[in-house]
DNA sequence: AATTGGCACTCAGATCATGGGAGTGCCAGT
DNA sequence: ACTGGCACTCCCATGATCTGAGTGCCAATT
């Protein structure tokens, strides 16, 4: 069984290992530590912390590196979250105060958020799924073509192509508009996304020009909220990577390619589960079902005008676990105190 | 004085090293290529060679690799671009084909130029400086926010959020629409801008509401504007450079640093000089003032509806030259061809 | 004048031996 | 329960040696 010094110790070796980036021998912890005990007893400890597989030594006589499970062990019980420096609250500060709209935000929130932590760092949007459409608007712009722009009351613009290869006047127009209009303003993505494609299956090949044209706006509506309900992500700092290249045993490659895909990591991000305060971490081996079994990401739910979302950063297993939580959390907070200003402020 | 079988040591050295990753010897030159010739003599090119400067030797006795300006010369004068293969081909057209707006396409774009090259893909968009803008629109979202939409003939939509602290009625926003309209419907984005700009000195604190309004619309445009100028690009095979990681002496730091700016490749992208078919290329030293002296970028111009711009793969400097301008152009012209059909088809 | 075979020379990298040292596990003594 | 001591392990740095690919040069050949 192992005695609660024993979790201290573990405590030091993941520190230490963070640190040093060097297996961590007995000798080292009781200097870099006041333990009061003498390394011999650190050793017992350290062989009881092996049997339970916290711990693990690269090679038969050398010092020990925390496992996943150790990591786990850390994170769950022995990280004390430290809040941040004044000078980095103040980073966070100059980085996300100013005006701008919903992808301005989230752009310097993760830019902030890589420069805190050295790390890549990831935001949901905020889950639009829930968010409510509140304006359907179409331009004609000739040629046939229509854009077609959808605004939610979470502050998501998107726009997109249809054609409807005809030309409308003001009122056809207006009809076309309100016609998609009443399927979908003032309701939920959700119910929006049944209501268009129930509108679809009933459309009829006979239909009146104006409704073909309706029906082919709908059609690529259909589309946009389908991307709205596949959220995306915003990232940066993936340079830094390079820089703890080391750690990574295989290549990066996992990890560019997650990047890139951008579907893996929202996934990852989005099965992750939050303790009380919202945080969340998932640890090298967990992620291995996402290809990422050398990575961790720490996160933080905030919020946006109701919608969840989270925010996080994405580096190796042997990361700094309580500065990336309090990173984590601190922008998470600071983001929705933005977005909730923002909302007040209408 | 390099002879004309010089030369052509210096081309088998090139395709030799970029093959094999290593330095290439003079009796492997006589192995895998019928010179006719002993290795002796290969070598006394060789020493001609380095005279010039276009191989180099990493260490006393060992083979010889190219020099950028080694690469150069090959690039320029013994660079033969073979047509793609049919499989290829097919490739391209299986990536491309299909409808889609221009970020649909541009994407697409990306991936096959990846996929086909194996390095990473990279589209300017198409400079929106000379296109025209041939809609403006508003939207009213409440709360003193309104969306404003810009179209350019080009087929880019670009929106943007502006305060203006009021409501109108259809009335009085068709009033501030059209006022903007006036500034810069049917002119090229370059006119745009200097207009907006004039209107934003000439602004009048004591202005009427409406007038007020417009000025905050016009404010917002001129950022749009500006975007409009600055373009943008799309990459994409980020990942493959973890695959050749060890092409790079230093890291890959830079690299990924220049593709997370994109500023910095916009700009290295535009400088390029093109040879009479639209080619270029521009070889490790070169791109040393933007940070990327260990790699090579390969490009190639393409028409979207008149407004030029460039595809291009980014990758270590020992590359294969020959078939990465093959995909290039070959993904060019299939891009030109596809976006003026778009063009037609209106 | 160009090419060639021959030959001495160089040097990076592989292989092997050696020793030091950090660290462990265990045990007997406090 | 803790500690000092000690034998043991084995990584790694250091150094010596060897090998072989490759060069440069020269005299001989065409």
């Amino acid at each position: 069984m192992v005695t609660d010094r024993g979790l201290q110790v573990l405590r030091a070796i993941v520190q230490d290992f963070v640190d040093t980036r060097e297996p961590v021998g007995s000798k080292a912890i009781v200097e870099r530590h006041a333990f009061g005990v003498s390394a011999a007893t650190i050793r017992n400890d350290m062989a009881l912390l092996e049997d339970e597989e916290l711990i693990a030594a690269p090679h038969t006589s050398s010092g020990r590196v925390p496992t996943d499970k150790g990591y786990r062990v850390f994170v769950d019980h022995l990280a004390d979250v430290r809040p941040l420096s004044p000078a980095q609250r103040a980073a966070i500060s100059a980085f996300l105060d100013g005006p701008g709209d919903l992808d301005d935000v989230l752009v310097r929130t993760v830019r902030a958020l890589t420069q805190l932590t050295g790390q890549v760092a990831i935001v949901q949007y905020p889950s639009f799924a829930r968010a409510t459409i509140s304006h359907v608007e179409l331009v004609q712009l000739g040629g046939g073509r229509m854009l077609v722009i959808l605004v939610t009351d979470t502050g998501r613009v998107s726009q997109r192509l249809a054609f409807v290869h005809d030309e409308f006047d003001d009122d056809d127009l207006a009809q076309v508009r309100s016609d998609v209009a009443s399927l979908i303003v003032g309701r939920p993505v959700r119910e929006g996304v049944q209501r268009v494609d129930e509108r679809l299956t009933q459309a009829d090949s006979a239909a009146s020009r104006l409704d073909a044209a309706a029906t082919a706006v709908v059609r690529v509506v259909a589309e946009e909220l389908e991307e709205f309900r596949q959220d995306r992500l915003v990232m940066a700092g993936t340079a830094t990577l390079a820089r703890s290249e080391s750690d990574f045993r295989g290549s990066i490659y996992p990890l560019l390619e997650a990047i890139e895909e951008q579907v893996t990591l929202m996934k990852l991000m989005s099965e992750m589960v939050a303790d009380d305060h919202g945080l969340a971490a998932s640890i090298g081996r967990e992620n291995e079902p996402f290809g990422l079994g050398e990575a961790s990401v720490v996160a933080s739910e905030y919020d946006a005008t109701g919608a969840r979302a989270r925010v996080g950063v994405l580096g190796p297993t042997r990361m700094d676990y309580p500065t990336n939580f309090a990173a984590v959390r601190a922008v998470a907070r600071y983001l929705t105190r933005m977005l909730d200003d923002d909302e007040n402020a209408r």
